[in-house]
DNA sequence: CAGTTGTTCAACTCTTTGGTTGAGTATGCG
DNA sequence: CGCATACTCAACCAAAGAGTTGAACAACTG
C-alpha cells in the first residue's frame, strides 16, 4: 500500500472492524478492552487494527495507568472528505440527471397511458 | 479485504494511481491506453486497477470497437462521503475546541507571569 | 487473408494484511 | 514482594494486492 496520508486514511477506512471502532469512538474515549468487546476476535487483532488507525492519524492514544485510552481524531477524515468532495459536483450532476430522466420517463408514461 | 460496498470503495480509493485515474475521468471518458499514458507502469497493471475500480462501482465501461472507454460513476463516492459526514460534526467540534483551547492557554499566559 | 492496435487473461513473484498463539512489559493492589 | 489486569511484541500462517511477462482475444485496416 502507498504510504501517503490519503492512502493511509482510505486504507484504514476499508475495513468494517475499523469503521466500527471509529463509530464507537465517536461516542467518546475508550480503552482497548472496551473496543475489543463487541468483536469475535483476539485482543491482539484489535491492537493491530488500532495501530493501523493510529498510523493513519485517525486516533490518538493516551496513558492512564495500565490503560491506553483511544480518542477519535477528525483531521484525516476532513482531508478524505475534502478529496471526495472535489467530485461532489460530478456525482450530483449525474444523479441529478438520473432524477430528471426518471421524471421524464414517468411523465411520458402518464401522458401516453394515462397511468398513475 | 471485506467485500461490502463501503470497504470496496475505500480500498479502491486507497491507492494514488487509482485516485489519479478517477481524477482524469472527472474530465470525461477515456480509454485504457489514455488512462495508462501518464504512468510508468505496464498496461496490464492499469487494467488491473480499472478492474478494482469497476468492482467498487466507481467506474463503468463501454464498448466501442476495440476500445473499452471508462466513465466515472459517482454513486459509491456519494456513499463514502455520507459515511464520513456522520463524523463531520465531531471533527468540526474537535478542531473548534482545539482553537478555543489554544486561545484560552494563550490568554492565560498573557494574564499570568507567562509560564505554564 | 495477414497485420496492427487495444485490451484482457494467466501464471508467476514479492509484499502486505489480517488473523492466530505465546511470551513479555507496565501498572496497580493485597 | 507476588499476582492480576491491560496491553504490546514477536513469530507464524493463509490470503490478497500490486506489479511483472507472455500469450490470447477482438476489432479495424490493407
Amino acid at each position: 500500500m502507498a504510504d501517503d496520508q490519503l492512502s493511509l486514511t482510505f486504507a484504514a477506512l476499508a475495513d468494517p472492524t475499523r469503521r466500527a471502532i471509529l463509530a464507537r469512538l465517536a461516542d467518546g474515549e475508550a480503552t482497548v478492552n472496551e473496543l475489543a468487546e463487541p468483536f469475535d476476535m483476539s485482543l491482539q487483532a484489535i491492537s493491530k487494527h488500532l495501530k493501523v488507525l493510529e498510523r493513519a492519524g485517525l486516533i490518538s492514544r493516551g496513558r492512564q495507568a495500565q490503560w491506553r485510552p483511544c480518542r477519535l481524531e477528525g483531521a484525516p477524515l476532513a482531508d478524505a472528505s475534502a478529496w471526495i468532495d472535489r467530485y461532489r459536483e460530478i456525482w450530483h450532476d449525474r444523479l441529478g440527471r438520473l432524477d430528471e430522466e426518471i421524471q421524464r420517463i414517468q411523465r411520458h408514461r402518464t401522458e401516453e397511458t394515462g397511468d398513475t
